[in-house]
RNA sequence: CGCGGGAUGGAGCAGUUCGGUAGCUCGUCGGGCUCAUAACCCGAAGGUCGUAGGUUCAAAUCCUUCUCCCGCAA
């Protein structure tokens, strides 16, 4: 495989062991990536994970604001196979036409299940026992394309976006290289997305992150382990926003929901449909993420007590 | 110059408006109570109030500089 051509095409964290066994396994020509940006509060210029890669080893590298409009460089240079994962863009049909073997897809999910750019956020906010990765070919719609390979893991009641990451990220990397010698050598399968079957995993907005305590206890705890630690559950608690980063559930009758029931030295207890919510772990407005224990230290509780959540000041 | 929040014993905070002895809750250590305890009672240690400068008789507090941390927006 090491004589194998390959242009890669990846942005984010994620796609940081796809592209490193990669380069250990064939022979990388090119390296696209998202345009450097300019982040946070200081807009300092940030460089993607998959550039500091290409840079460590020297590897050409190319970063179009949109390749749609110029993919000449990417056909300019020979490769036998593109491989892509998590880019961002959507790749123009005269590049996916480009290399005999084609162009590859490595994705967090098991598609058609979650297609699009949150796929393990949903995963895990759907409560979902099991997800996994899928290799598959490109074509002009979002995570469309035919399908070559899958693997599963199975999602744990304490994993979260962090560690479900880095589980998917690996097991791509290992199941792409896996798979690689059988499209090389043309015996790989190709199985057609079911159609009855898509779903879609948008990135999440800024709605989505607000818990709602109307709903089940089952629910919002997907809902927090699906956003931790990124982008972060939130409400507002006496009108102060928190982020909510762990948090576990019992069941109980009784309870008007969103109500913050229960406060002592260590517990801070909200109603919700079927029970009552602990949150464990929080990040005040400003603060540092910190146990709940420290949290309930340096507030008045009984200004909070019996207050109803998400409401303004 | 994108917007905003923050820095005070080991932890979380109050005090800053209007300058005047460094405070609260928790933790730690010692002692007591108890069959026992994460409970209760008594006591102790622990802080150049992020940095540097300025104003002042006097600065955590007012003015200026810088650093670091955090959320949003991109």
């Amino acid at each position: 495989m090491k004589d194998l051509k390959v242009i890669f095409m990846g942005t984010p964290d994620f796609a940081v062991p796809v592209l490193k066994e990669l380069i250990a396994k064939t022979n990388v020509v090119l390296v696209v990536t998202q345009p450097d940006k300019k982040v946070g509060r200081k807009q300092e210029i940030s460089i993607s994970p998959i550039k500091k890669v290409a840079l460590e080893f020297n590897i050409p590298l190319f970063q179009p604001t949109k390749i749609k409009e110029e993919p000449d460089k990417v056909l300019e240079t020979y490769a036998d196979i593109i491989i892509t994962c998590a880019y961002g863009q959507f790749i123009p049909k005269c590049i996916l036409d480009y290399p005999r073997l084609g162009c590859i897809n490595v994705h967090a999910s098991l598609l058609p299940k979650y297609r699009g750019g949150a796929p393990i956020h949903y995963a895990l906010i759907n409560g979902e026992e099991k997800t996994g990765i899928t290799i598959m070919y490109m074509d002009t719609k979002m995570d469309n394309g035919d399908i070559i390979a899958q693997k599963e893991i199975g999602i744990s009641a304490d994993d979260n976006v962090a560690t479900l990451h880095d589980k998917l990220s690996v097991l791509g990397a290992d199941l792409l290289i896996e798979t690689l010698p059988s499209i090389i050598n043309g015996e790989n399968k190709r199985i057609k997305q079911a159609e009855e079957d898509v779903s879609f995993a948008y990135n999440i907005t800024r709605e989505q992150e607000r818990i709602d305590f109307n709903l089940s206890g089952k629910n919002i705890i997907n809902q927090i382990r699906g956003m931790n630690p990124w982008p972060m559950a939130n409400c507002l608690i006496n009108g102060l926003e928190v982020k909510i980063l762990e948090a576990r559930f019992e069941k109980a009758d009784d309870a008007e929901p969103s109500l913050i029931k229960i406060m002592d030295k260590n517990k801070l207890g909200i109603t919700c449909l079927d029970g009552i919510i602990y949150v464990e772990k929080i990040k005040p407005f400003g603060k540092k993420v910190m146990n709940i224990k420290d949290f309930l230290n340096g507030i008045k509780r009984e200004d909070y007590l019996g207050k109803k959540v998400n409401e303004e000041e």
